[in-house]
DNA sequence: TGAAATGTTGGGGCG
DNA sequence: ACGCCCCAACATTTC
């Protein structure tokens, strides 16, 4: 008869190390399925620079399995009814994940469990990517943190769940007749006719062992002025582990324990240890709201900003979507994000916070823009920093905190070689310059190269009276 | 994880 | 020597 087989279902979870479904079913069961799902439906559907990352982490979990023995079954439909049809094919007597956190999923696994359990077959959820479960962390009253920073308190004071990460499994054994399973290649994950993703690959090595490499290299180089350089954008100041986090090839559990460890052995004080984890612990913060707030993607947390005069211009997204907005660190930010897939945090917030209150577009466009061209795109960060910028998350910056973006830029890309790589047109302006080309003297932007208005935009609204009238807006959705 | 407006202080030029 | 003004530089408040 059919040997004791498991099933484990990877979805945002697409590594062998720490991954508590994989470890726990290896434990229990002969024989596992290892079932990957392409599920295009939902807001949270892999597409876009996403399924380009997504396209690389399947290859690379694909031949880490094989090399132990294994077989990754790969399946294109809804999730919870390709599982369905493979435990029914298979004779499965468990299924085995990491659990999920947006309203879809969880209703989506919800209903499969209650499904498969009446049918007498186990199913296992475990905690595979939080630090802590957005249940865990409690405030004294018993409620949920909305606040970040006595959530981080919270969290840094109980540690991760699992006090070492899980190891591989050395041998994966699956069923001598392996579930049909389609070709990679097929899907068709990756851009062909306009390849838009030529600029990736030299930035992006997807999979679990180049994240383990981006890790220890950050570790080793980076980690000790991470307070300091965090915020340049000009430099390599960053872990730009995020993909590798969305993607589940790492878990922030694994980031914990390694850099505890490292900062014991290298570091004096654990300032830059405490620094980086506070910013991994932002997923936890955000996915502690997600599942708080499960509307947070569509509906404003603070209600007053129910009835905010966001204004329609889709001329407006389409020039900040393209950087064509004549702000060059706006530009900039838009650029590296068409070509690399990905943004620098603070440029994030910038140009979120042009969009929002410069421009007056909803947050909404700009979260759907950044789900379609992020590689590192993640539904909780996504949405929980989308209110966050907008002013109309839990522990938004107050609207009134409106950025200029020409005096962030000065602060934070100085010498402007930030502007210069991803705006080349404006590369030959001085620094000082640089910022705010429209300062320049006609004689300066002949000496650069540079036409306003006709091979680099004016800016497409004067930043002063834009932020007159974001206040006047705020004020108004707050006296109604 | 702001920016701008407004207020305060203190050094230096100058009559 | 003194008062006056100017204006950085810094601090506070306001949005």
């Amino acid at each position: 008869m059919t040997k004791n087989t498991a099933i484990v279902w990877f979805r945002n979870d697409l590594r062998l190390a720490d991954h508590p479904a994989l470890t726990a079913a290896a434990a229990a069961h002969e024989e596992i399925i290892l079932l990957y799902v392409l599920d295009e439906r939902g807001p949270f559907a892999r597409r876009g620079a996403a399924a380009w990352w997504l396209d690389g982490s399947l290859r690379s979990l694909r031949d880490d399995i094989e090399a132990r023995g294994g077989r990754l079954t790969l399946r294109r439909g809804p999730g919870g009814d390709i599982v369905r049809e493979v435990v029914d094919a298979s004779g499965a007597r468990a299924v085995y994940w990491n659990r999920r956190y947006d309203p879809g999923g969880i209703e989506e696994d919800t209903r499969l469990k209650a499904d498969l359990k009446a049918d007498g077959v186990d199913v296992h959820s475990c905690n595979g990517s939080l630090l802590r479960e957005p249940w865990e962390l409690e405030t004294t009253t018993g409620g949920f943190y909305k606040v970040y920073t006595p959530f981080w308190r919270s969290l840094r004071a109980a540690g991760p769940a699992r006090p070492t990460p899980l190891e591989t499994p050395q041998r994966l054994s699956t069923p001598g007749r392996p579930p049909r399973s389609d070709d990679l290649d097929d899907w068709r994950l990756t851009p062909a006719k306009p390849d838009w993703a030529s600029g990736f690959s030299k930035v992006w090595s997807p999979g679990e062992a180049n994240a383990l490499k981006r890790l220890e290299r950050f570790l080793n180089n980076a980690v000790g002025s991470y307070p300091d350089d965090r915020n340049r954008p000009d430099l390599e100041g960053t872990s730009r582990l995020s993909p590798h986090i969305a993607f589940g090839e790492i878990s922030p559990n694994q980031i914990w324990r390694a850099t505890m460890a490292h900062c014991d052995r290298h570091d004096r004080d654990s300032g830059p240890a405490d620094k980086f984890l506070s910013e991994i612990a932002w997923r936890d913060f955000a996915y502690n709201l997600l599942y708080h707030y499960p509307d947070i993607g569509v509906a404003p947390i603070k209600e007053e900003f129910a009835s905010f005069p966001w204004r329609d211009d889709s001329d407006a997204f389409a020039k900040w979507s393209r950087g064509r907005t004549g702000i060059p660190i706006v530009d900039a930010g838009m650029r590296q994000l068409w070509h690399t897939g990905w943004m620098h945090n603070r440029v994030r917030m910038i140009v979120a916070s042009f969009l929002c209150k410069n421009l007056l577009v909803h947050w909404g466009e700009g979260e759907r823009w950044f789900w379609d061209t992020l590689v590192d795109a993640d539904p909780a960060n996504n949405t929980a920093s989308w209110q966050w910028v907008a002013g109309s998350g839990a522990d938004a910056a107050p609207y009134f905190r409106i950025f200029n973006p020409v005096t962030q830029s000065q602060k934070f890309d100085p010498s402007g070689d930030y502007i210069r790589e991803f705006v080349p047109e404006l590369a030959k302006l001085q620094s000082k310059k640089i910022h705010e080309p429209w300062t320049a003297s006609s004689d300066e932007l002949r000496a650069a190269g540079v036409a306003l208005g006709k091979n680099y935009p004016l800016p497409i609204v004067d930043l002063g009276e834009t932020r007159k009238r974001a206040l006047a807006a705020y004020e108004e959705t707050r006296a109604a």
